[in-house]
DNA sequence: TTAGTAGGTTGGTCTAGTCCAATTCTGGCC
DNA sequence: GGCCAGAATTGGACTAGACCAACCTACTAA
């Protein structure tokens, strides 16, 4: 094998990296080689660069038409909102938070679990937290994690990530998620833990957590009083 | 080329739907045939095939794990909002809903568009319209739509999806949509209009959509008192 | 019984090539 | 100058095949 260092990328997400940075240095809607000239300067084969150029296109980078070319797209200012929990998400965009655990235990009898919004049939740890910046409440969780994937999960630290904890203490990877999103007014027992005015308005996030199996590892429960912090997502036909 | 029918839908499209309908005739988690025996059974490469169960994959129907096979994911009820106009969102949700245009007009002066959420700096129609169903207000939205992809859409009849009139009428397609999402209480200039107490706490999302270019058509913003009726997300790695 | 190894199966990745459709370019005609 | 038909170009779709990595199973040896 010689001593040729290890690809660590695969092709199409490494050449697309390439042409991201090249693109950078050209007008918007300007015409970029053709997928022959690509195939031929990376000493790919054709298919290789197209899975790269879908890369960028679906990323919004560039757009193309068939029988004209390839072009640059307008620059759009969001970051998408992809799959992140609650703290990622804050660590994401810069915001120093502090998290206060309220409440860990495990709850044996499925029928204890006070869910409004979904059903779990087995026992599972209760996670309570609430997330405040120095002066600023953020959030305040509460996440269901079934004890079958994460046992002991009472056990560890519990003011970082809970994600990162289940996919590297557990091996659960969270894949995807479902989100709904709706409003309410903060009650008197969620005010005192975030030390707000009981009637503030909040966004109120419900979330169905998966790993890639498709078996549900976590819900959870966030209430966000709403403090000029948007939720922003991207998407996509 | 003889009498056969045109195919209507791409290969890849078509096959997923065919092994779509038999995935519900089998067990969560039970394994189904191999690429290489469909690639045999549907007379296609095996490419195609690996294309068709990547849209299954994307879909969360199948899960895959290379050296073993691929299999049945758990059911997921929710149906994950892709990129829907408003209207089209309660349409496909099975709300009949009434859409009352409050206002249309043409704004020359890009200073005069009062957007606190995002700036146009060209001349565009402001569309401000009001769902409701029988007796429950729906939305307040108002929509900025950029002359030059619609010129004449003050004289289109606008209860109807906007985006349907947009792809139809001026081959102007919504490819992908960037939003935030905030809470408020509505004040009291909207509460008239939607008929609801100032003060009920509502979802507001700003949207701005783009066409296949990238160029951004529309800016919206729509406020939708909570009434038990979610947003809903579904998000992936 | 247990640990380990060898071989076959399965999905993951990439190549080289073909054919097609949409678009653009070009040259000739009026 | 303007228009039209055909050629060339470009992205889109698909094929057949190769090789690899993860996984599973069955057999073997200690």
């Amino acid at each position: 094998m010689g001593a040729l260092a290890k690809e660590e990328f695969l092709k199409p997400v490494r050449i697309s990296e390439l042409i991201r940075a090249d693109l950078s240095e050209l007008a918007i809607h300007e015409v970029i080689p053709t997928e022959r000239q690509m195939a031929e300067h990376f000493g790919v084969s054709r298919v290789t660069i197209q899975k790269a150029l879908k890369i960028l296109e679906r990323s919004g980078f560039i757009y193309r038409r068939q029988g004209s070319g390839t072009f640059v797209a307008p620059p759009r200012e969001t970051h998408n909102h992809s799959l992140r929990s609650f703290s990622e998400d804050l660590t994401l965009r810069g915001i120093e938070y502090k998290t206060t655990v309220l409440d860990v235990r495990l709850i044996e009898s499925p029928e204890m679990i006070d869910t409004t919004w979904a059903r779990i049939n087995e026992p599972s740890y209760r996670i309570e937290r609430v997330r405040t910046t120095k002066k600023v409440a953020l959030s305040w969780e509460v996440s269901y994690v079934k004890a079958r994937f994460a046992p002991g999960l009472d056990k560890e630290p519990l003011s970082g990530s809970l994600y990162k904890l289940l996919s590297d203490n557990y091996g659960q990877v969270v894949e995807s998620a479902d989100e709904e999103i709706s409003s309410l007014l903060i009650g008197d027992e969620i005010s005192t833990k975030l030390s707000v005015l009981a009637g503030t308005p909040a966004l109120e996030i419900q979330r169905r957590a998966f790993n890639k199996r498709g078996d549900c590892l976590e819900i959870a429960r966030a209430i966000r009083p709403s403090g000029r912090e948007f939720l922003k997502y991207s998407v996509r036909r």
